[in-house]
DNA sequence: GGCTGTGAAAAAGTTCACAGCT
DNA sequence: AGCTGTGAACTTTTTCACAGCC
């Protein structure tokens, strides 16, 4: 039990969170692995493994109770508390994150928008003012275990990569499509839009150019 | 060498093809193994064996030459053609992704940007102009084998969802935060920025548990 | 000597099959 | 009977170790 839970599983937890959340919301108290499952797009038998490894909260003949499971997750995910989250780089992207419902999602607050444009700086998005780069290292002191969000450009995003993980930040959720170097204890996320149209594209033209053999594995 | 290349290369070889661009432009014309997995975050080893299902593009005791790699995994990856890509959904998100510069990487060509509000319609954003949804079945017809970026509100995302696949569309970027359910020959893959937030939550929080043993694989 | 290419070993992740409760 | 929990089998991915070529 307090054994590791595999990184692949700690990945879906978030998305069986989320469809237990809108079972809880509709009033469901009992959830089985199979009906659960359709509802992420995992087989109920990776999904009994996946949380198997939380501990036995299911009781077999029955089912899942929605909202215990929930607390379950939420607590194993350490989503109990609230997690300061800073924005860094209020461009095109960094201002559609700024007002982005996934931020508002339970257990995470936005502390903080910061950009070097002066032009930028005062201006109110949200419930937050956008202040300027230079007070980097004061708002994360402000904000001891934040996740700060990189949307900045990308030639200036390893210096600033740099200057928050001095001062002290381990959590990197990184838009940036460059690879940052960052010390192994920093724990970094990358998105990248165009990374995914490519695997997109090479699925795509392996369809087109075995267009009869839809299911082969050879 | 006709055998199928593993999932987890093919995620990867765009990550290759980005550092070799990079190398390119600055005028490299050779790269080890060594130093294109340290700009990479990769191990030298695994890229040389996600090189190496592509067949034998190096030479001993020499390298990779930078530009015949570069052809040889854009080929691979079927970016050696323009993709078309349809934007669907412009509110925050769907106007910065419209605007980032993710899309313009060769490769991906902006063809259609469609919103259901009437107050959007019509509107410019970068060379293309914002059309109805009621044109999507049009739109993708006209654009055959173009991938669909998702960026609808949540209560619309499965019924638009259902009309692009309808429509003949095999390859999904979803923005969406929720599964959608497509048959098994369409691709899609999901961009969920409060799963990230949520698996960096939970790395953060572990950090904290265990404040003295950084390195326990236990 | 230096660096690639690749079988073989190890590790991680998934699926199967069924035992175990209710 | 119904549904969970899990060892065991299987598959995929990563790492290792070293042969092979320049």
């Amino acid at each position: 039990m307090p054994k590791g839970i595999p990184v692949a599983t700690i990945a879906r937890l978030p998305l069986y969170l989320r469809a237990l959340r809108l079972l809880s919301d509709r009033g469901v108290k009992l959830v089985s692995s199979e009906d659960l499952a359709n509802s992420t797009a995992v087989r109920s038998t990776k999904l009994r493994k996946d949380l198997s490894y939380l501990g036995s909260y299911g009781v077999r003949g029955v089912g899942y109770e929605v909202d215990y499971l929930i607390h379950q997750i939420a607590r194993v995910m350490g989503l109990t508390q609230d997690w300061p989250v800073i924005l860094i780089g209020i461009g095109n992207l960094g201002q559609a994150l700024a007002g982005y419902g996934g931020f508002a999602t339970r257990g995470f607050k936005v502390r903080a928008l910061l950009d070097s444009d002066p032009m930028k700086v005062g201006t109110q998005i949200g419930d937050q003012e956008v202040q300027h780069i230079n007070q980097l290292e004061k708002v994360i002191g402000e904000n001891p275990n934040c996740i700060a969000v990189l949307a900045v450009p990308e030639n200036a995003a390893q210096t600033i990569c740099d200057r928050i993980v001095s001062a002290g930040v381990t959590s990197i959720l990184n838009f940036v499509p460059t690879v940052l170097q960052v010390p192994d204890e920093v724990e970094m996320r990358k998105v990248d839009l165009s990374i995914e149209l490519q695997i997109l594209a090479f699925y795509e033209q392996r369809k087109l150019a075995q267009p009869t053999e839809l299911e082969n594995r050879a």
